[in-house]
Formats: structure tokens, C-alpha cells, sequence
DNA sequence: TTTACTTATGAAAACGATTTCACATCATTT
DNA sequence: AAATGATGTGAAATCGTTTTCATAAGTAAA
């Protein structure tokens, strides 16, 4: 393992002249940015990072927080979010929280011991009361999911628009009895939620408390709401999930036990995931152009990082796009 | 930003035994001790993990290689990874390829420059020759993929044996005239390749050649494939495929041209993805235990980094298994 | 010819932790 | 009573960089 000091006496120069040539500052004569960089070259040095980041307090990392990586939604929004930061130097540290508070809420120590530059939060556990001290430590922003109450910068989409469209989607091809799926209590949820509520009021539709669901978020989970609708007295001729996976779930069900989608119930998705154009019938769904809230998620981290005086809290909303199939 | 300084002063006592009280070292008074965390806990202190690096050279990091994070196959497998590594308190820094040579050999430097404690090569780009220089710098392992030349552990699949009974299993219902799709030349592919090789050749067979496909790997490339064999005169009567995104190409597209699966084609998958059960047919696939191999890798990186001495070449290999739907 | 500025270089001081070494103190054994 | 060993503590060296400071030489302006 060479070190700077090794380069310097193989060049017969000094440290400084050495630092200066890896971080390309100026006042080095070029013969001797020469001689420096061959025996860089030949001693095959590269420094060592750690020293560097105690020195200037930076790590070219940024951690990101899903709930859960195997959701294609975040997978697709990382994987964006990496090839904006790898074009930058940076490197993406997965923060997989499995929708665990306490987990969350470890990876913020990320920050606080200078382990990256920011965080970006595609998901959230703790509220923002929890997550402000940290904000002195670095920048945090939120994607997609964010806490009403936080002032910082939070790039999304408006879900209440989603909600609304998809809902009135439903309505405008007949439906008066709409069940509603959603995950957790997040921002999304709630903001969807809004939307659903909207839409149906505006229609004079007081909604049933027995086709309301929480915590939904699998395939299984979808199968498991079919069978828990079949089972009541009164069905509904409409769902509307919080997405494709449960759409899905609830579609392979429900051919299960003989229902034909879209005349028997109809199914209305979100995210645009593959599967909804394999299935049949393919899914009506919500396109939510997860690459671009990716890219500009990681865009403004960036510029956050590069000029923190930028750091003033913005809303940032992307577009939303019903996409109609034949799954409703 | 408080160090280690800070706390030493409140407690008016030295760096040292602060340092001793962080890393849980004997001989310092339960006074002191309590003093200390007192002291930590007022001024909210977090260890420069910087700091601490550069003294123990180990950064709890673990890079994780692969070539397309958005295959639902890598996300469960770097999720399974990041489950155990998160166990032992290591993060993992994805390290997303696009099948890129170049962009690869960078994310080694990452060993080189002490960035990670090691790297798990999910997928590989570059040949043995290229990677192996950077063993002095930390353990690298191979997971799935691996180049036969490296003197490596690796974990992986029988996928000889993978392509073997996925075919038999064809010729087994009867199929004299099978299509083989494959990825990349990755190792992974050319063992299936020869499984299935073996198989046919077996079976008094000539693979043919006009249905031979490399570098096909997404549910897109399976309907163009599907396009092809189409427009042949010959046509095949089933189709073997490296992943249930490929076979639910396939068929999606076979049926838009009112073909009949499995009866007019009978197509097998790879991976046993969420897909595979989703579809209408469900997707003849092989189970890959996806989590095992990553819970296994990890597990063989982390005794290494424990315990360096351990590190001899050793070759793992988990089961593979069959499992029968609809499409075949 | 002086003055002022740009260019070029190295010695040494940071950055914030851990570890070595030296030195106490106290208890136990000879 | 002396010798030995276990326990407890702090000063200072160390990890590998970057940056500050000092200094010197060369060039342009006055």
C-alpha cells in the first residue's frame, strides 16, 4: 500500500507538489506535474479516501432510504438515481429501512459520523420532528414521500391529482361502488386518499367504510383482499389500488374464483410497472415516470451539495399520466 | 460538530479514555466510564467515522457488483445482501455496471482507495486477468457469475445442471424442436448453454442453429424474439429462455399472434420471478433461491473480512430446482 | 533600480480518531 | 518488607491526506 510520501521521495519532491498535482492545482511546473504523475503511475498509487474525507470533509456518497428495494418502483427510482450521481463522481449507498422506524432512523448516523454528503428519503418512518436535528449534519431532502410538516426541499408528484384521475376514471365508466386499497399511512397514501375522497364526493358518493383497506402492499396481499371482498354481503364493481402488485394480486384472484375483469370488477393500478402490460387483462394504471423524479431528485441533492447556499426548500412536482388499458 | 476532544474536556478526562469508553476497553473505572457517556450523550456525539477509518483502515463498507439493479433477480439478491450485511452493522454501496467494462473496473477502485472492506461480484464484465490485481486490496467474491479462470470463492447455481433438466424437462413432454435464448457469454449462460447441449444432444437432437439467441435479455427483447421465430419457415414448438422476463415476452407476444401456450409453443423461464405465477400461463421456471445465494455470499464475505486467514478458494454451490406451471 | 505581483516549491500544521508507552496506584504473593 | 502483577490514566505518536505559511525566483510596472 504506497502513500503520498512514497510518490513524493520516488519524484524527489515534496507532498505539497504531490497533493497539488492529484487535485490539479495550479503553480506546478509542468515538468514536474510530469515527473509526479509518472511515479504515481508506476507505483500504481491511488489515495486513500479516508484521509482525504478526514481532510475536506467530503465522501461522494449519498445514502438513499426505500422501504423496500425488491419494489420495482424503488429499484427503478435508485437505479435512476445512481446514474445521476456515478455522472458526478458519486456513489450510491443503499438504505434498505424494510419499513422499520428504528432502522431508519440508524442510517441517519450516516450523516451525523460523516459517512455521506446527503440523504435522499424515497420513504418515511419517522416523523419530521425526529428527523430535523439531523439536517445540521447535511442536506436531506424528500422524494416522492415526504412529511407535510418539514421545510426542506421535496421533489414528487401530486398524488391528490393521481388519486383524483384514477378515481374519476372509474367513475366516468359507471362505477358508483369503488373499494380503495393503500399502503401505509404516508404522505402518497394520504395524498391519494385525499384525491380518491375527492372524486368520489364530487359525485355524491358517500364511500363504505368496508371497502377501505390499509397496509397493503404484495401481490399476496392483493389475492388476500379479493377473498376478504368475496366473502361480504355487498361487493363493490371497482377497485382502486396503491399499486400494479396489488392490482395483480387482486386480478389472478379474482379470475380464480371465476370474476371476469374488467365486467365482473374492475381494477385500477399505479406506478406503470412492467406487469401491468403483461397481465391479462392488462392494467389500467397510473404512470408515475419514476426515472424522472429520480434524475431530479438527485439533481438537486447535488446542487445542494455543491452550493449549499441553494438549499432553500422547494416543491417540486412532477407530471402524473393516466394510462388506460383494459383493466377497467 | 463535536470530536472526540470536546468530550474528553466535559469530562474532564483524556482523549484516550474516551476512546477506550467508545470501543468497549477494559481497565477504565465505572466513574469514568459513566462520566464519558454522560459527557457523549449531552453533546449528542458521533465518532467521526472518517476519522476512524483512517486509523483502523476499515470502513464497514461492502461493495456489491451487479448489471442491471431494475432485474427483479439482482434487487432481491442485493436485498438479501443488504439484510445480512445490515446485521453486522456493514452498509452496502451498490455498484449498478449497465454492462459496462469501463465502468466496472472504477467501482474497483473503490478497494483500492479504502472505500470498502471488499466486493461481491454479482455480475461480471472484465476477465480475471483484469480484476485480479486488485485482490491485494481486499477480499473479492464472486456470486452467480465468476470467471473460471480466478482462484476466488464463489457462490453460485449448478447452471449445467439448471440447463439440463430445464431442457429434459422439455423433451420430456415431448419437444424434438426446442429455441434457446440466452444472455450475454457470462458464465451463467454458458454453463445453461452446455446443460442444454447436453440435454438435446442426449436426446439424439442437433441444435438448430437459426435458433440460437444471445443477448436477450429483457421482456422487449422476448417479443422480438418471439417476431423472429415467426417469420421463419421452421418454426420450434418450445422455447428455452435465461429469465422469466424473456418467456413472459414470449408468450405475451405469441399470443397477440393468436398462438396457444404451451400447446403451439411451450415456454420455459429462468429465475422464478413474481411474473412467473402472475401470468396467463403461469411460467414453467427454475427457482434460483435468489435470497439464499445472497445471504450465503455475504455470509462467506464477512468471515473473510472477520478473519482473513479463511479466505481459500472455495466453490458453493446451492440448489436448483424445477418448478412446473402452465406454460410447458 | 526599486516595487509589486505572479509562479513555484517545501516544511509543518492540521483533520479526528486509536494506540503505544510511560507511569501511577492498588492488591496479592514471596 | 519487597517483589510482582493487575488495573487505571494521560501525553504523544500515528494513520494519509490537504492546506497554510514561509520563502524564493522570475517578470512586469513604476
Amino acid at each position: 500500500m504506497y502513500t503520498i510520501k512514497d510518490v513524493a521521495s520516488k519524484a524527489g519532491l515534496s507532498q505539497a507538489t504531490v497533493s497539488r498535482v492529484i487535485n490539479n492545482h495550479p503553480y506546478v511546473s509542468e515538468e514536474k506535474k510530469r515527473a509526479v504523475q509518472q511515479a504515481m503511475a508506476e507505483l500504481g498509487y491511488v489515495p486513500n479516501s479516508s484521509a482525504q474525507r478526514l481532510r475536506n470533509l467530503k465522501t461522494k456518497k449519498i445514502a438513499v432510504l426505500v422501504s423496500r428495494i425488491v419494489n420495482p418502483f424503488f429499484s427503478q427510482l435508485v437505479d435512476a438515481m445512481e446514474k445521476r450521481a456515478a455522472i458526478s463522481g458519486f456513489q450510491v449507498i443503499l438504505c434498505n429501512t424494510r419499513i422499520d422506524r428504528e432502522k431508519e432512523l440508524e442510517y441517519f448516523q450516516l450523516l451525523k459520523s460523516k459517512q455521506v454528503d446527503g440523504i435522499i428519503m424515497a420513504s418515511v418512518e419517522n416523523t419530521w420532528e425526529v428527523i430535523e436535528p439531523f439536517t445540521k449534519y447535511g442536506p436531506i431532502i424528500y422524494c416522492n414521500e415526504y412529511d407535510p410538516a418539514a421545510r426542506v426541499t421535496r421533489v414528487r408528484l401530486d398524488q391528490i391529482e393521481g388519486g383524483y384521475i384514477g378515481t374519476k376514471h372509474l367513475l366516468d365508466k359507471g362505477h358508483q361502488k369503488i373499494a380503495y386499497c393503500q399502503g401505509n399511512d404516508s404522505s402518497v397514501s394520504t395524498n391519494r386518499r385525499i384525491g380518491f375522497l375527492k372524486a368520489v364526493t364530487e359525485a355524491g358518493i358517500t364511500p363504505e367504510p368496508a371497502w377501505m383497506f390499509k397496509n397493503i402492499f404484495t401481490i399476496e396481499d392483493g389475492r388476500e383482499i379479493f377473498r376478504k371482498l368475496h366473502a361480504l354481503s355487498c361487493t363493490p364493481t371497482a377497485v382502486f389500488t396503491g399499486s400494479d402488485e396489488v392490482a395483480a394480486g387482486i386480478i389472478k384472484e379474482a379470475q380464480q374464483h371465476s370474476w371476469r375483469v374488467p365486467e365482473d370488477l374492475a381494477v385500477i393500478g399505479f406506478d406503470d410497472q412492467p406487469i401491468a402490460a403483461l397481465l391479462d387483462p392488462q392494467i389500467t394504471t397510473i404512470n408515475q415516470f419514476t426515472t424522472d423524479i429520480g434524475i431530479t431528485a438527485m439533481n438537486v441533492m447535488l446542487e445542494i451539495i455543491h452550493n449549499p447556499s441553494v438549499n432553500k426548500p422547494q416543491d417540486i412536482l412532477l407530471p402524473i399520466r393516466l394510462i388506460e388499458r383494459q383493466s377497467t
